[in-house]
RNA sequence: GCCGGUGUAGCUCAGCUGGCAGAGCGAUUCCUUCGUAAGGAAUAGGCCGAGGGUUCAAAUCCCUCCACCGGCUCCA
């Protein structure tokens, strides 16, 4: 019998049913055949000794498929395996997949530290000069079992993962022999850069109760020059990391007595009150009203909400007992806000009713989930809440998704869109949670926003649409949000009166336009690499004087710029230093005024990108500092 | 919270096989007054994260705690 296999340029072929991967590809050509290290088959990545046996879409991997380097770094995930048991015969192995920039191997059974990783490393790459053939061979179930005896996470995954495939395959090279289901490489010798990064904990089957496993993290590459790139560009992220350039800019710090709450120094803070005061105009244009609600509140007024439930189950929530009563500070300002709501009769003329609140929120976070702006106990939400009618869900949705859209292009962000569904913690009905489900992610695609979906990862009270950023070292953080919350009225028997003169339920919107200012402006300083729009940069302009004698023709310019934060560097350096020391302050524009400009009342403009010219008016810079700055553009461009 | 690592001057880091606490940058003072990415000299600066222990002697070895870094889990 014959099937069809269809190639990815379109063309047919007919083969024996039953044939490999690697058979149809010395069918294309035997050239193809002899390259070919694996295959994707109705889009899964298989071996190259997979079986066709019906009608499918098949792609030949080789050396120069994306898919040759998984393949490769899972090999190198067996070399580590291998050189491991060499060394340290009591480990358990259990599982070991490659992930975007390497490899990992979870085991058990043995403890490691770095120098223990350095002498596995030492006899990975004898393993690798070996060049041993890796083999796929076939063990029926039974034998599975009978060889993993002693291994009960490979046990678990032949249930699981290998649940009715009979025969099930293994990979071997020498005495090594793994269960898995490839592909592989032909040989250890074809990894040419193999490298063991990081030792770490990792919960079996990523879940908190279970056994925590170590975890060893490496990559590999098919040559060294590769691995090299690899590891420089590594180097190279952590000089964007926020918590260096933090200090390095005097912006922020997290001392020892606050963990888990920054301290805005000065320079910091200077960009987190353009941020502010943009984010005000922002909510002053979608009609939010602002308020100011209190930190610390009774327990009890997030009882009925479900938060203290919700934050205390979790440890979340800092609260304790004072004078026989339980207080806490607010994890949320939702509670308050809905408070304000409640304070008055609302009729459906009046909605939508929207408050906004820079509002002061405090979580127990995990003591190792703190990192540095990104990760925090204490922060400041630009949060809002709208309380709408059922009428008004897609308008309102739209007018915020429109606003961040607005907002992020100021920054140059690109940003991911998720639409997070129903969780475990979910309080209301699966029908309230499918309509606001629905309702956020029609309002998506109205906006033709692309958005990826993560079922069940919802907070308690309503469906969500995250704005998701990445960090410098490739991390994912939710920016801001847009929530959609039909539980917390219902809880708190909001109301408004209808045209019908009967009472309704108004529906609430949760919105965050940036997040929480800290992790905000965490991912903006390594976005800009410190080096911040001229409307943000805590020292837009800074003078340097060519000696002291202009000094003073300096402090006439800086009266000139009297509308922006402008510095005087008046250290007796020589001219190249004061540059240099601006460059590192990463200030965008420099004035150097000497002798010549004081004469003719000029100065000579430097910018952050080394561009120069001289003999500007201090005026014609003005103007052009007033239309960058109000119009944020991203970089200095008085000198393109 | 869990696994591994780190904590020495304002910053970056040496010193850690136990024996007088170091460098560069920065700061201060003096000299230099300089034309587009580091001029010179001198001086000051330390509870070696905290507490306990071992020792004649601890930055160094051991224990506990705190904080930070990477990861897991969890989240704006």
């Amino acid at each position: 019998m014959s099937v069809t296999v269809t190639l990815p340029d379109g063309a047919e072929l007919s083969v024996e049913a039953g044939s490999t991967v690697e058979d149809v590809a010395y069918e294309i050509g035997p050239g193809l055949g002899r390259d070919t290290v694996a295959g994707v088959v109705d889009g899964e990545f298989v071996a190259k000794e997979h079986p066709i046996e019906e009608d499918v879409e098949i792609e030949i991997v080789t050396e120069s498929s994306d898919e040759y380097l998984d393949a490769l770094r899972h090999s190198a995930a067996h070399v580590f395996a291998q050189a491991l048991q060499r060394l340290h015969p009591e480990a358990t192995l259990t599982i070991g997949p490659w992930t975007d920039d390497g490899f990992y191997y979870d085991v058990t059974g043995v403890e490691l530290d770095e120098a223990d990783l350095e002498e596995i490393s030492a006899e990975a790459e004898e393993i690798i000069e070996a060049d041993l053939p890796i083999e796929r061979v076939e063990m029926s179930r039974e034998e599975a079992f009978e060889y993993y005896e002693d291994n009960p996470f490979k046990r678990e995954i032949l249930e699981e993962e290998a649940a009715g495939e009979d025969p099930v395959s293994f990979y071997e090279q020498a005495e090594f022999r793994d269960l898995c289901r490839g592909p592989h490489v032909a040989s250890t010798g074809e990894i040419g850069g193999f490298t063991l990064l990081e030792i770490s904990g990792a919960y079996w089957r990523g879940t908190e109760e279970n056994e925590m496993l170590t975890r060893v993290y490496g990559t590999a590459f098919p040559n060294e020059s590769e691995l090299e790139e690899f590891l420089e560009r590594r180097e190279q992220a952590k000089e964007r990391d926020h918590r260096k350039i933090g200090r390095e800019m005097d912006l922020f710090s997290v001392p020892d007595h606050s963990p888990g709450c920054p301290h805005y120094h000065p320079n910091g803070m200077t960009i987190r009150r353009e941020l502010e005061e943009y984010i005000r105009t922002q909510n002053d244009e979608l009609g939010y009203e602002e308020v100011r609600t209190p930190e610390l509140n009774k327990a009890e007024l997030w009882k009925p909400t479900g938060h203290y439930e919700t934050f205390t189950a979790e440890g979340e929530m800092f609260a304790w007992e004072q004078d026989d009563t339980e207080y806490g500070l607010k994890p949320m300002n939702c509670a308050n806000h809905a408070y304000i709501y409640d304070q008055q009769v609302r009729s459906y003329r009046d909605l939508p009713v929207r408050f906004s609140e820079f509002g002061n929120v405090y979580r127990n976070e995990q003591s190792g989930e703190l990192s540095g702006l990104l990760r925090v106990r204490g922060m400041t939400q630009d949060d809002g809440h709208a309380f709408i009618r059922k009428d008004q869900i897609q308008g309102e949705i739209v007018d915020v998704l429109e606003a961040i859209d607005e907002i992020l292009g100021h920054f140059n962000f690109e940003m991911e869109y998720v639409l997070e569904t129903q969780g475990d913690n979910a309080v209301g009905s699966d029908q309230i949670w499918r309509e606001a489900t629905d309702a956020l992610g029609d309002a998506l695609e109205s906006e033709g926003l692309t958005y990826a979906v993560d079922e069940g990862e919802a907070a308690f009270y309503g469906p969500k649409v995250g704005i998701n950023a990445v960090d410098a070292l490739g991390r994912e953080w939710t920016i801001g949000t847009v929530q959609l919350d039909f539980n917390i009225p219902e809880r708190l028997d909001l109301t408004y009166t209808g045209e019908d003169n009967a009472e309704h339920r108004p529906v609430m919107v949760h919105r965050a336009l940036l997040g929480s200012f800290e992790r905000f402006m965490g991912v903006m300083i390594e976005h800009f690499d410190g080096n911040f729009p001229t409307w943000l940069a805590p020292e837009q302009v800074r003078i340097l004087p060519i000696s002291d004698d202009n000094v003073v023709y300096a402090e006439e310019i800086r009266r000139e710029l009297s509308d922006f934060r402008v510095g005087i560097e008046d250290r007796s350096w020589t001219i190249g230093k004061k540059i240099q020391a601006a460059h590192d302050d990463r200030v965008p524009y420099m004035l150097i005024v000497g002798g010549n400009e004081e004469e003719a009342g000029t100065v000579s403009v430097r910018d952050r990108f080394e561009r120069e010219r001289g003999d500007v008016s201090p005026s014609e810079l003005r103007e052009h500092l007033e239309g960058e700055v109000a119009e944020k553009r991203i970089e200095p461009d008085f000198l393109e």
